[in-house]
DNA sequence: AAAGAAAGTCTAGCAGCGCTATACTTTCTA
DNA sequence: TAGAAAGTATAGCGCTGCTAGACTTTCTTT
């Protein structure tokens, strides 16, 4: 029965592993040619495994879709971590707001699936995932102990920030004025510093 | 000729009668159901008519919900403007903001429609359909000649209501804290003024 | 080491989708 | 009143998400 244990290692490091493929060809795919394109037949012929396989992987489509989300939920946290501990002096609002930008400019069908197919993913409930709560901590960790209300400024600004990103991102905003938008919505959230 | 023009007219009218009763049935749908369930079959069913009709009208599906979101956008611009000419004295940033909110809150598919789908509607272009302009421009008086951007507050305003709007709806706000971040964020767009 | 249980995988197919070529019926024109 | 034109329906294509059942491989047990 030593070897038993070792097996079933190896068994849950390759179904980890096909599970990071699926992933990893589900943001390709959508990245490349939008999600309309990333179909379970698509992503099975992309792995080479039949459809039923992704099913016992994520019940659903959405099942992908939502762990894709939440990858990228940790990606965006871990972002706006290093921008906020990057900055000494100078204002941290501003390097937290530069980032979060670049992340839904640089990864747009990623952040796309975050925010728009995520009826899936919890929130603000007990069981939102740690990789949710972990990014919008760092947006509340820009206003400690403001006022009475640090959530309301935290809620505010990340509203405000995924309003430009998705007002960009669907070609509502023209990107030349981008710039001096982050510039005003900088300073209007250092004021109440 | 005389009796032309009037049977003309005629089918003028039952054409944009029915036009009207497919956008009516797919709001009411969507509303009810969700867009996914706004499928051409059940369309058809429920003015009578057969598919190949919808299409004649609306080119797509796409078709059918661009027009509804154009509808949507001629709604909201309205009442903005009804709630802005409204306020003489008194704060016009927070009758605005009140009005926005409330519309995507009592409208959730239609709101979405507007913004999510919303691709093949165009903007801030040439061929932007006035309905857009209108809605836009009732945030953009509420900035006259203020330093030399007035685009660039209304349109933070703007993002930050959709913000609010679209993670509301999404289930990320809590909706227990709404009063409070409409009363910040029209605090932050007011010591502009 | 052989037999049976369990896990893994594939084939094939269902119902539903957006969309359209073709045929038919009604309405208008001359 | 005959022929042109417009309006409408039927039927079907290729695609989708998803799954029941057969088959194969792997593990467990005696």
């Amino acid at each position: 029965m030593e070897t038993g244990n070792r097996i079933a290692e190896r068994k849950l490091r390759d179904r980890q592993a096909r599970r990071e493929q699926i992933i990893r060809a589900a943001r390709r795919i959508a990245e490349l040619e939008g999600w309309s394109n990333v179909t379970v037949r698509r992503l099975s012929d992309e792995i080479s495994y039949s459809q039923p396989v992704l099913y016992a992987h994520f019940g659903s489509r959405d099942g992908i879709l939502a762990a894709v989300a939440i990858e990228g939920f940790h990606e965006l946290g871990l972002a706006l971590e290093k921008a906020r501990k990057r900055v000494k002096r100078g204002n941290p609002v501003e390097s937290v707001a530069a980032a979060y930008l670049e992340f839904a400019a640089s990864s747009p069908a990623l952040y796309e699936v975050m925010f728009t197919l995520s009826l899936s993913v919890p929130f603000g409930e007990a069981d939102t995932p740690a990789e949710l709560r972990f990014a919008f901590g760092q947006l509340l960790d820009l206003f400690p102990g403001q006022g009475s209300k640090p959530e309301v400024l935290a809620e505010l600004l990340w509203a405000s920030l995924h309003g430009i990103a998705e007002l960009t991102r669907t070609k509502r905003f023209p990107r030349s004025r981008q710039k001096e938008r982050v510039r005003v919505v900088v300073q209007l959230f250092s004021f109440q510093g």
